[in-house]
DNA sequence: TTGTACGCGTTATCAG
DNA sequence: CTGATAACGCGTACAA
């Protein structure tokens, strides 16, 4: 048995297809036992109209896109995503909306980009490329940044890194350390040149170092790992097992440094007396695990109800603001107390 | 400026639409020189299909729905469902096919349901009310359910919910413990009554209390909670502050377990001397927390993957099995271990 | 090798 | 005031 259309309710009841859509959808426009009767069969047929082609002609899709930073399965492997995820699902809810998970295709952001079908678009973790973001352009689809770049035509939402990361980077040299072991999470190619949460966080931690002791930044070890608790594991292998060991591990994220912490306690070393490790992001976990995270809590949730809202707007065609600077706070527990 | 349509296309090159499409689609069937020219047109005027009228043609969407049975804040905040997640993602990017998060509208699946413009449906963690069955079919979307009732002529993907529950129970009667406190679940209105996982669970519970001595059941108290941090830990108060103080907290999920934990840390009960706790699900979370969780392990991922594995199969048209069970296991750790 | 016509629901525009 | 016609957007079976 083939699908009910529209047109065969029209056919049944004798109606056209305007007179059928205008009883769902326009009842004052029509007699009331002329809708009666189209409702009646519509319901006896079991009649649902195509979203499809319901969302062609309102040119509304009643979905918004999140265009992923990772695949999927390495997306959801860090926490922080789902705070964010959970902010910007409110507001879809609120609206109405659905919210569809964008990942790149082969490597390629282009790809979902061009046949998202979709109200807007909301990047996270990274800047799209120049090409990507024309093609939004030219899709004229609304569009908001999570941790992008600002001063790019479209509005970003994020915090102040430089200054977070100088934070945290000062507090671990407070400690005493001198050799830091830096983890910085890896991106996709396509954006890792110009990620520009990372270009931040670097800078706010040399800020940091080049304010003690310019030596310091010969020490300094910046590896890459995948945002996730298994490359956290692996980079601190890496670390704690060569020649100049750190005495502070500085991870760009939170999963990171749970890899870090998983990794030092298999090895027989102690967290913070052999060494100190602190993350970035302030996830759930970051308070649970074992000596406790000293991180910077940043309000993934909030970015995510921001960033909803104001591509909720942009969909309504209101001007919004183009850049939203959220608070973000050092938070000082076990993992980089230094007992002596 | 308005969008460009392949009717520009055609208008402009001279030749006629089915030529344009062709000439991206099929470009065996024209000629080389008529392709060039076409193609250059496009290129130079910023030609991008409309992605929906693309999908009302050719009757595919490239997107998969994920009916979520709760609403996106709190679904997120347990990552049981970010394991999920990631193994359904997996098998979507691999077929190219984005995921489409499908939250209740007003405490209703049937609206996102009637709405949703994807190629086949995942439920999760819920059984859908029989209506939302209904327009399922009525639709004629492929459709699979992890952790639904088996034998409603859909595929199921789950795990022997009674058996672990069982098992869980007897470890933690095999401590000596003697007053449960049982935390359950709490699910959406629609579908309270009839949660398959929730009902299996509980008789599972309810069979190793039985086995042991039917007095016990007296002494079990059961409470409701949604499943998220806050959730347990207003039910460890409540539990914890009554009367009949248990000897042993049994929570239907892991985010509960926390919450109780949580909880007893701040209230100054220890955990496991005070009191036994235990989750289910198995969690990143549970193996980091201190104590250490003891629990069921159920594989979400994998769960996911089979899930999506078997709508993509079915959305091909080709017939798959009806029922995926996959292995579950205790895990026991310091959280319910008695040491006198 | 290329063009015509159709499917799908909504709505601006027109006819009665 | 009520109801019908036609156009939108794309891919493709079918005709030429």
């Amino acid at each position: 048995m083939a699908r009910i259309t529209i047109n065969d309710i029209a056919r049944i009841s004798g109606y056209s297809k305007t007179t059928v859509s205008f009883a769902f959808n326009d009842p004052g426009r029509i007699g009331e036992a002329t809708r009666a009767k189209i409702l009646g069969i519509a319901r006896d047929l079991g009649y649902i109209p195509d979203p499809v082609a319901r969302n062609l002609s309102m040119k509304r899709h009643g979905t918004i896109g999140l265009l992923l930073p990772d695949d999927i399965p390495l997306a959801f492997d860090n926490s922080y995503m789902a705070q964010i995820v959970r902010g910007i699902g409110e507001v879809c809810e609120r609206d109405g909306h659905s919210l569809t998970l964008i990942p790149p295709i082969r490597e390629s952001l282009l790809e979902g980009v061009r046949s998202a079908a979709v109200d807007g678009i909301i990047t996270i973790g990274l800047e799209p490329g120049p090409d990507t973001v024309e093609i939004i352009r030219h899709r004229h689809l609304p569009f908001v940044a999570i941790d992008g770049r600002p001063g790019g035509g479209f509005p970003v939402i994020g915090i102040d890194d430089r200054s977070a990361a100088e934070a945290i980077m000062s507090h671990v040299l407070d400690q005493g350390c001198t050799t830091i072991g830096l983890v910085a999470f890896a991106d996709l190619a396509e954006v890792r040149s110009t990620s520009h949460v990372r270009v931040q966080r670097l800078e706010g931690y040399r800020n940091a170092l080049g304010k003690r002791d310019h030596a310091l930044l010969d020490d300094l070890v910046v590896t890459q790992a995948p945002a996730s608790v298994a490359g956290g594991r692996e980079a601190a292998q890496r670390l704690l097992s060569s020649s100049t060991r750190p005495d502070a591990i500085v991870a760009m994220c939170d999963v990171i440094a749970l890899g870090v912490l998983a990794y030092a306690e298999e090895a027989g070393i102690t967290v913070p007396q052999d060494v100190i490790v602190t993350g970035f992001d302030g996830i759930p976990e970051s308070d649970i695990v074992r000596p406790r995270l000293t991180t910077i809590s940043q309000p993934g949730y909030l970015k995510g109800r921001h960033a909803a809202d104001l591509l909720m707007r942009l969909v309504a065609g209101v001007a919004v603001e183009d850049h939203v600077e959220l608070p973000a706070t050092l938070v000082v527990r076990t993992s980089s107390r230094r007992t002596r």
